[in-house]
DNA sequence: GTGGTCTAGACCACC
DNA sequence: GTGGTCTAGACCACG
C-alpha cells in the first residue's frame, strides 16, 4: 500500500489516512476480509503519531469500513456498497451546489462550467 | 443588508461575514465607494465581537475589495472585475477536480455528473 | 491655490494639507506676509471638517510656518531657509536610510539605486 | 535569533515582527522547512501577547512566506526569490519617489542625493 | 504540546 | 463618531 501523508496539507493528518484508506476499499484494493497494518508499525511506516492512526481507524469503524478484534488486529468489513455511493454521492451533490452558487456569482456559466468538468474528467482517465 | 451568520457552520464567523460582502459586491448591490457598517454597530447587529467584523474587514481589505479610512468608515474600492473573476475561477477549477476525484472513485460516471450540475444550474435560475 | 485631498491615501487628512502648505511655501508661491483662505471657507473648498483644518494651522504655527492674529486672519512668516532646509535634509537622510537598509537586505546593488534616482530626478524634470 | 521589539516606535510590533522575520529569510538566516518559535513561547520571550505574535505570523502566511500547521508548529515555506525581489524593488521604487519630490521642493540637487546614498550604503558596508 | 477562533475591554489617532 | 492596536483570557481541534 502506498500512503501519501503531507503536512503542507490543510486537511488534518487522520483525515488523510481515513479518505485514503476508504479510497481503497471503494476501488476494490482492500476487499472484505483483508487485514490492516498494526496501529504502532503503520504510524511508524507514516512518521506520524500512533495516536492519529488510532483516531483514522476510530473513525473507519463508526462509519462500518472496518472492524477491530482486540488482539487479532484491523480487518475490513463487508460494505454495502450501495449504500456507501449514495452517501458519497449526497456529499458530492453537497459540494458541487456550493460551486455552483459561487459560480453563478461571478458570472460562470454552465457552458463553462461543463468544459471544465469535461477537462478534468477526461485528464484523470489517462 | 441581510447577513445570516450561523455559529453552527464549520467556517468561522468572520469568513462568513467575508464571503457575504464578496458576493454584494460581486452581484453589484455593493458598488464602489459605497460605505459599510461600522464595526461597532454592525458587530452589535450581529450579535458577534467587534474584533470577529474587524478581522474579516481586514481580510477584504488585504484582497483590496474595501478600504478603511480611521475616522471616516470602511468603503467599496474599485474592483478590477477581470482579475476577481480569473482567481474565482482557478478556485472552482481546483475544488471540482477534487469533487472529480471522488466521483470516480466513487463510480459515478460523467453523465451522472452532468445530470447533477444541470439540476444545480437549474435549481437556482428559478 | 490648488490643493488634492485624498481620502484613499494612508495619510491623515491633516497631514496632507500641512504638506501642502509647507511646499507652497518652500517653492516661493506663498511669501512672507501672505495670507492663507480662512479656517471655515478654506474647509468648506476642501470638503474637509474645519477641525481638520484648524489641526494643520496649529502645526504649521507650532513649526514656525505661518502666524495667526486673532480676528484677522492666518498669514505666512518670516521663514530662516536655511534653517528649513537642513530640516529637510535631515528627515531625507533618514528616510533614505531606511530605503537603503531594505534595498540590501534584497540585494539590490548601489547601481540599481542609481540608476532609480537618476530616472526619478530626471521624470520630474519635464 | 534575536528580535528587537520597541514600543515606542510608531510602527505596530506586529509588523515590527513581520520585517524582521521577512528580513532573516530573504538574508537566508531562514531556509525553507525551518520551523518558527511557536506563538506562545514567541510571545513570552518578546514580552508581548500572544495575539500580536498570531498576527504578524497570519500576515508572513497571508504573503506566502510561512505555513502555520496546528499541532505541528509553523515553518518558513518555499520561496518564489524573484517575484520578492520584485515585489521589493516596486515598494522601494515609490517610496524613493517620495523623497526625490522632497527633494526638489526643497532645492536639494541631484549630485547631493548621491553624495548621501553614497554615504549611506558605504556606512552599512563596514 | 501546537495553532485557530472568539470573547470583552482598553487606549489611541483621526474626523 | 470612526478604525487601528494591544491586552488577557477562554475553548477547540490536532498531534
Amino acid at each position: 500500500m502506498e500512503f501519501i501523508i503531507s503536512s503542507k496539507s490543510k486537511k488534518p493528518i487522520y483525515e488523510q489516512i481515513v479518505t485514503q484508506i476508504k479510497e481503497l476499499i471503494l476501488k476494490g484494493a482492500l476487499k472484505e476480509g483483508d487485514s490492516l497494518p498494526a496501529i504502532r508499525s503503520f504510524a511508524k511506516s507514516l512518521r506520524v503519531s500512533v495516536i492519529t492512526v488510532q483516531k483514522a481507524y476510530e473513525i473507519l469503524q463508526r462509519e462500518g469500513f472496518i472492524d477491530s478484534a482486540v488482539g487479532r488486529g484491523t480487518f475490513v468489513s463487508s460494505q454495502d456498497m450501495e449504500k456507501v455511493r449514495e452517501a458519497c454521492f449526497q456529499t458530492i451533490k453537497v459540494k458541487l451546489g456550493e460551486i455552483v452558487h459561487e459560480s453563478k456569482i461571478n458570472g460562470i456559466s454552465f457552458d463553462e462550467m461543463i468544459d471544465l468538468l469535461k477537462n478534468l474528467y477526461d485528464k484523470g482517465a489517462k
